[in-house]
DNA sequence: TTAGTCTTGGAATATTTATTCCATATGGGC
DNA sequence: GCCCATATGGAATAAATATTCCAAGACTAA
């Protein structure tokens, strides 16, 4: 191990944190990964809970501290819970906060990006029909592949899914019109598709959506109104109303039901397998 | 005693020990007096310590939670390490447990997403430095042109910026690394870089903020924790810690602060035209 | 391949910390 | 001054938590 006296500050920690990290075994580079990022957690958390966020054992954690100079995990423990400040302020006197510096600054314009981000998804919380949503992920899980459309404003959403699939190694396919190349025929009758589209729609979404529909492919469509081209037959629907501030659409709601689809999907894939 | 149920909220709390205060005997009221003015030092101390701490024996504090309510001390101390804001529920974990229970549906898998994306919005609402924010859109707006790399989990982001920019006619280019072609040539001496990344690094992210730092560009970066690679002197680092659920990052807040910043550059060229 | 070293998971143990219990003290009313 | 109700301190017990240990696994270099 390395015989370097503990850390007595919190600043400390994180130069050691960074000095020891490079030479870590797999499971220790771990722990000093999880405590990047979650530092502030070591003062109220445990051992256990903290091994379990970050995904290892506790005796792993407990080997960490060492590493890290300490004695153990109390001996950590101890340098945060003597800088613990009494807490933040909390979120509402904060934003207030932000917008303290002038209707126009770039923090007052954060302000209401996080505020329209939530109101956005607690609208998702509120609106979305689960039943719709569990035949989207049963009919998304039988496909043998997922392609994945969505261009302009829906693009971020369009590729996040497809990061997503890709790792939890479900295959899918993203349609992202590089090149103006068309790739309809890529669409096999036991794929199904995700077609992603919001005011003013893209022609192209729409196209392919046809394209799928009319070869009885099961097409999952995540829009906005019930006006959407989208809304048609043999198409299940998942309606997302974004708080728009300015001409900008908060892409909080539809990313996180984005992603939550393709969990579940991916989790009940695990289970059949 | 009395059979009022435990406070559910700091407020709560505090409302409690107001009204309890007055007929409670001598001891008791050592105990509400103490936490009265200390209460944020019960997320971190142990019975022992916050009874010596008021002058009263641990056995006289563990009466007092019951009096307040609480099934006992660790009852009362959850309370405040909940609400000590960075101390996040454990995602991993719920998750795990989720499947456990076999509540897996999607719509609870939805309803936890949401929860995480609003978390990580009001956690970016009470970390973001507005200085560092207000030097970035001041930096961003004299760029001649502005170029964005985000790759993986980064990319959705880097693309709804690049959206963004072209929407306001703000001269802006998406390194996407399409074709494995490397484009850093592109980067003029007037330009201006935004690179965004997160553990795992990308290593082409790195590199091209490398080249633009040594070529003297203006480069901000949208990362997470201080052991980035992209937190080095020449770089304006804006600092995002999204709350994971799983192993799936909400991308709410990071594309929240990327659109807020966009706009604001925007808005601020738009005032100086 | 094989021996040797480093890593890992999980169970066993030690320690700390919370909680309960009870004997004793205290104070107010008779 | 005595009795009763309530409060209090401290020791005993229970529960949670940290910590250690070891056998098994993975990896490396010969």
């Amino acid at each position: 191990m390395n015989g370097r006296p503990a850390p007595t500050s919190i600043e400390g920690f994180h130069q050691r944190l960074k000095d020891v990290s490079p030479s870590l075994p797999a499971r220790m580079k771990q722990c000093a990964d999880y405590l990047a990022s979650h530092a502030d957690r070591i003062a109220v958390a445990t051992v256990a809970e903290l091994a379990a966020a970050a995904g290892v054992q506790p005796s792993a954690m407990m080997r960490f501290c060492q590493v890290m100079g300490f004695g153990g995990f109390s001996d950590m423990q101890k340098l945060f819970r003597a800088a613990y400040a009494p807490g933040l302020p909390n979120y509402a006197t904060r934003l207030a906060n932000l917008r303290e510096r002038g209707a126009d600054s770039p923090s007052a314009l954060l302000a209401e990006f996080v505020d329209a981000g939530r109101m956005s998804l607690e609208r998702l919380a509120n609106t979305v029909d689960s039943r719709v949503l569990d035949e989207a992920v049963a009919v998304l899980s039988e496909a043998e592949m997922i392609h994945v459309v969505g261009l302009r404003r829906a693009y971020p959403v369009a590729s996040y899914l497809c990061y997503a699939f890709e790792k939890m190694r479900i295959s899918a396919m993203l349609h992202d019109c590089t090149g103006k190349l068309d790739h309809s025929s890529a669409l096999r009758p036991s794929d199904a598709l995700i077609a992603i589209t919001f005011a003013p729609y893209s022609q192209e979404t729409v196209d392919l959506t046809m394209e799928a529909v009319s070869r009885n492919l099961n097409v999952v469509a995540i829009t906005d109104t019930i006006h959407s081209p989208l809304h048609i037959e043999g198409v299940l629907p998942l309606s997302v109303s974004e708080v728009d501030f300015g001409a900008f659409r908060a892409l909080s709601a539809t990313i996180s039901l984005a992603v939550a689809l393709a969990v579940a999907v991916g989790m009940r894939r695990d289970r059949r397998a």
